[in-house]
DNA sequence: AGTTGTCAGTTCGTTCAATGAACCTGTGGA
DNA sequence: TCCACAGGTTCATTGAACGAACTGACAACT
């Protein structure tokens, strides 16, 4: 639970919903699940979240309906995890998150945009297109790395996300 | 801060954006705020929060520039807390977290919708009007109470939100 | 056959934040 | 004079996060 107990006497589907997705760490995972990241360990290196509270965040998700964990390899047996339908809901959630992040929090300079695939243009916080007003699907997302991103060379994620990419599609993350 | 140190290292605008609103209890104060609450001890009663927890988050969103703290009577000092403009633009973070929870959390009722004041029909997650399809300006959002909801008689910020009520106009609380 | 490496965890001692009850301060009103 | 109120502060207890170490199943190399 986020909050609490008394997180269930609220009378709010704000209150509802952050006690699924308001944890510490939560979002920035479904975050990185957008982003096409979907193993424990990229999830791991990248968030540099500790191991067991990424495992019991991955467990609450999955509860929740918002990843699903799926059988990618039998031997020996490894899972990955992926947005469900309800996970891919939360878009409209992350993309006016980030747009504030970028506008309103003093000293966060252009790290990665969210741009219309179509366009090139951004998005603006009700997930509108910049230039041609359409509300874009998340489909046609294309995550884009800013002037002011640190390449983090030793993250294989993040050198992944070098890369323009579109969001949830499979990131291609190298292996070693 | 929401997830500890390591938030600073996060580079993204989601991470820096939940660094300052992604703290328990800080988007539930600033939703309160968009109702129309202003003051400590309507927080205080109608969230359930511990006081020290609630001095704190008045604080950081004082702070992070999201709440303004003013003076409304000098003797004795009392100050109330309103949404600044870049509160206000927590708007669309606001709505689609409201939106999610409604649509994807397992046994939320109709609690409470926002609805369009013009044409009195539902908001999307993106915030456009499901009648007129036009992204509504906050201004002109309408709380209104929904049938599943618990009207909660000891607690005067429940009552007052009982009837529809515009958003970021002052709630008409009675004081005993 | 033994060693090394990878992936996905579990365990556990320490630290830090949330909780809730009690207390404090300045003031106005009965 | 005594009480209530608004807006806090203080403090002991609980619980969650942190991070380092360890585990277990397997593959690949030597």
């Amino acid at each position: 639970m986020a909050l609490g107990k008394d997180y269930a006497h609220q009378h709010c589907s704000v209150a509802r919903a952050l006690e699924v997705i308001g944890e510490r760490w939560t979002l920035l995972i479904v975050r990185d699940a957008f982003y096409g990241v979907t193993r424990y360990n990229d999830f791991l290196t990248h968030l540099g979240i500790p191991r067991a509270v990424l495992v019991a965040r991955l467990r609450s998700l999955e509860e929740a309906g918002v990843l699903d964990r799926r059988r990618y390899q039998e031997s020996p047996p490894r899972d990955e995890y992926v947005l469900t339908e309800r996970g891919v809901a939360l878009w409209p959630v992350l993309l006016s998150l980030g747009t504030w992040g970028t506008a309103h929090v003093d000293g966060v300079p252009t790290l990665r945009s969210f741009v219309h695939a179509d366009c090139g243009a951004k998005l603006d916080p009700h997930g509108q297109c910049t230039a041609c007003g359409r509300v874009v699907p998340v489909e046609d997302v294309l995550l884009v790395p800013g002037r002011d991103l640190d390449p983090e060379p030793g993250n294989p994620v993040s050198r992944a996300l070098l890369k323009p990419h579109r969001l949830l599609t499979r990131l291609d993350v190298e292996r070693g």
